[in-house]
DNA sequence: GTTATTTGTGAGATCGGTCTCTCATTGCTC
DNA sequence: GAGCAATGAGAGACCGATCTCACAAATAAC
C-alpha cells in the first residue's frame, strides 16, 4: 500500500459515460440498454451495444458493488491452503461458485486467530456476499458472532466454534479418533503417542478427546509425555515425532491428526531408523495419496473431503438467498481404512 | 447472482456519516481524523475516534476503492490450486502480500483458456492492483496483451505466453526435460514414453521439446504412440499410463511432466503389476513429498518452487510502484535428483 | 379531437468514501 | 494593531454505475 504509483499507470478505463457519448445517448439509456431493463428504443440499444463493443467496455464492478451494496464475492478462509485437505475444498468451492458467477477470495489464516480476525474484517469491509471459514479457534470468537449478527451469511467448515449461531459442516472427529485409537488398543498397544495441533483448534480438541476417551475406556492413563503439540506442517511434525520417540520407554504406536503430520511422522521415523509397523504402529487422520505408496500402506481415518466443499456452497447460497431457518450442523461420519501400518507391539524386534 | 435476497439482509453498516454525526463534525473532518491527513483539532479527532470505536466503524473498502480507482487486491490465477506446485506458490504469495496489506484473490483457470479469459475480465473489472498468472495457453493471448497495454501490472509464472510484454518467471523446462531423458538414455533406454499436458500449455511444449531434442541427439525416433496427452490430474494420468503400457512393445521408461501425473503413473503401474524400476524406469518433473516414500524413491527433476512466489510478488510490487523498465524474465535452473526409479532396461525380467 | 396509456429518454440522486476549495479562526511577527 | 502564515473545519465535487422520477413523444382509446 505504501509507495504506490500515482493512481493510474495505464490509460483510463472505458466508462459507461464514454459509451453513452459515442452512442449519443444519456448514461441512463446506456445502462438500460446494457443491462436490459426498462424501456429502450431498438435503434438506441443497438448503437449502445455497438459502442460498448467497439470501446471494449467492461463495467466497473467496484462502482456496481458500491451501488448494489455488495460484491459478488465469497470469502474462503482456510487454516492453510497448502494443506491438501483445504486445497481440495478450495478447489471444489471454486468450481461450485463459478456456476453462480461469483468469485472466490481465498485468504489463509495460517491458523492464527489474530490474522483470522484481520482477514474477516477485511472481507467484511469488502462487503463480500458470504464466507466459508475454518475458524482458527474453537472459542472466544466474538468477531464471528458479530459477523452473524450483522447478517453475514457464514458457513463454518471442519471445525466448530462455540456460540456462533450459523451453519457448520464437520466430521466426527471424536468418533474417528476414538476408532483409530481403539484399533491400536485392539492390536495390543498401550503406549500410544499423539501428535496434534494446538488445542485452540476445535478439531484438535475433539480428536484429543476421542483419544483420551478411548484410553480411559481401556484403563490406560493419558500421559503428557506421549502427547506432542505441533503445528500442522511436515517440518514441525518431524520435530514432534523425534521428540516423542527420543524418550526412554518409547511409544509403541502413534496417532497423527492430519495428513501433513502423518507425512512428517513418516519422514522422522525413517530418519530415526524406526520402521512401520515393526517398531512403531501408525494411524493417521485424513486419507491422502501418499498413504498407499508407503510400504506398508498407512492405516487412516478417512473423511469425506469431496462432500464438504459442495455442501458448504449449497448451505451458503441458501443463506444468501434469504433462508433464515435455524442453523444446521452437518457432521459427517469418518471411516477407518485399515491398511498395513499397525502391528502388535511384540511383532517387532523391540521389547 | 440469481434469486438473491433483497439487498441487505443484515442491519445497515456503520458509515462515516454516522460517525461524523455522533462526533458532531462533518464527514470531511471525520475522514481526516480517521485517516490522519490534513489539519484536525485534537478534541475533534478524539471525539471522532471514540465514536468510530463505539459504533464499530470499519470503513467501506468498496467506496474507498471506487474513489481511489483501485482495489488493494492482487489476483492469482493458477492452472489448478489443487496441484501442490500452485498451492505452494499461492501460500508463498499470500504470505508475501500480507506484508504489504494487500489481499489475494485466487481463481483457478482449470487450464481452460476460455475460463481464464473470463476470470481475467472479472479481475480487471474489479480493478485489482495487479495479477500473477499462469497462462493456460502459450499462444493467442490477446487478452493478456491488452491487459498489459492497459497498464495492468502482470507477472507470468511457470509458463511463458508469446508476445506478452511483461515480467515472467519460469524454469528451464526444456533443459530439465532434456536432462531427465538424457539420464534415461544413459541408462540404456530407447523406448521412452512421455505423459504431458496439452501442448497448448507452454510448459508442456517446452518439456516435450527437451524430450524430443534429447531423443534426436541420440538418434532415437520420436514415436507418437509413446507420447500421451493427459490432463494434469491423478485420474487422467492413470488412464494415460494404462494406455501407454497396454500396447505391444511396451516402453521401458516413462517421463511424466508434473507431480500429479507422476502420482497417477505410479498408481497405474502398480495396478498393472509393473514394478519400478524392474519393469519400467520412471523420472518425474517436479519434486514432491511422495517421491521419497515410494520404494524405490522416485528420480525427479526438481524446480525451485519456494523461490517463485516471493519473486513474483517482488516483481509485481515493483511494477505497481511504477517501475517501467523493460520486462524481465527470470528462468530458474532445474536440478535432477537421482534416486532409485531408474534402472537399465535389461535389469528386470522383461526383454 | 381529446384524453389515457404506453414507450423512450434524460436529469439528477444515490452508494460511501476522499479530497479540493473556501472560509474562519488563531497565533505570530514587526 | 495591521499583516500574514498556520491551523481547523465545513461544503461540495467526484469516482462509476444504477435507478427513480419527470417529462416528452407516440400510440391507443373513446
Amino acid at each position: 500500500m505504501e509507495g504506490d504509483n500515482p493512481p493510474f499507470a495505464g490509460k483510463r478505463a472505458v466508462t459507461i459515460k464514454d459509451v453513452a457519448a459515442v452512442a449519443q445517448v444519456s448514461r441512463a439509456t446506456a445502462a438500460r440498454a446494457l443491462n436490459g431493463y426498462g424501456y429502450v428504443g431498438g435503434a438506441a440499444a443497438e448503437r449502445v451495444r455497438e459502442a460498448a463493443e467497439r470501446l471494449g467496455y467492461r463495467g466497473n464492478r467496484i462502482a456496481q458493488a458500491l451501488r448494489q451494496g455488495q460484491m459478488p464475492i465469497i470469502g474462503f478462509v482456510p487454516g492453510d491452503i497448502q494443506n491438501p485437505f483445504f486445497a481440495r475444498i478450495a478447489h471444489d468451492v471454486d468450481i461450485e461458485l463459478r456456476r453462480s458467477r461469483r468469485s472466490l477470495l481465498i485468504a489463509s489464516s495460517e491458523e492464527d486467530p489474530v490474522q483470522e480476525r484481520e482477514i474477516l474484517d477485511n472481507l467484511r469491509a469488502l462487503n463480500v456476499r458470504g464466507m466459508i471459514v475454518a475458524p482458527a479457534s474453537g472459542e472466544d470468537n466474538p468477531h464471528l458472532i458479530r459477523l452473524v449478527q450483522e447478517g453475514m451469511p457464514l458457513v463454518l467448515i471442519d471445525r466448530v466454534a462455540a456460540g456462533v449461531p450459523c451453519d457448520s459442516i464437520t466430521v466426527d472427529n471424536e468418533g474417528g479418533a476414538h476408532e483409530a485409537v481403539a484399533y491400536l488398543v485392539a492390536n495390543g498397544h498401550r503406549r500410544i503417542a499423539l501428535i496434534h495441533d494446538d488445542s485452540r483448534i476445535a478439531t484438535a480438541r475433539e480428536r484429543l478427546a476421542g483419544y483420551a476417551r478411548c484410553l480411559a475406556e481401556n484403563a490406560i492413563a493419558v500421559e503428557d509425555r506421549l502427547i506432542a503439540v505441533s503445528q500442522s506442517t511436515v517440518e514441525h511434525a518431524i520435530d514432534a515425532t523425534i521428540r516423542l520417540f527420543s524418550q526412554p520407554e518409547r511409544p509403541t504406536a502413534l496417532f497423527t491428526v492430519d495428513s501433513l503430520m502423518t507425512t512428517g511422522a513418516l519422514l522422522a521415523l525413517r530418519t530415526m531408523g524406526l520402521s512401520v509397523p515393526q517398531d512403531v504402529s501408525l494411524v493417521g487422520f485424513d486419507d491422502f495419496d501418499l498413504a498407499t505408496f508407503t510400504d506398508p500402506q498407512i492405516t487412516v481415518v478417512a473423511q469425506p473431503v469431496g462432500q464438504i466443499g459442495p455442501l458448504a456452497v449449497k448451505m451458503l447460497l441458501d443463506r444468501i438467498r434469504g433462508s433464515d431457518e435455524p442453523p444446521r450442523s452437518t457432521r459427517f461420519a469418518t471411516r477407518l481404512i485399515v491398511r498395513g501400518s499397525v502391528a502388535h507391539p511384540d511383532f517387532g524386534r523391540h521389547r
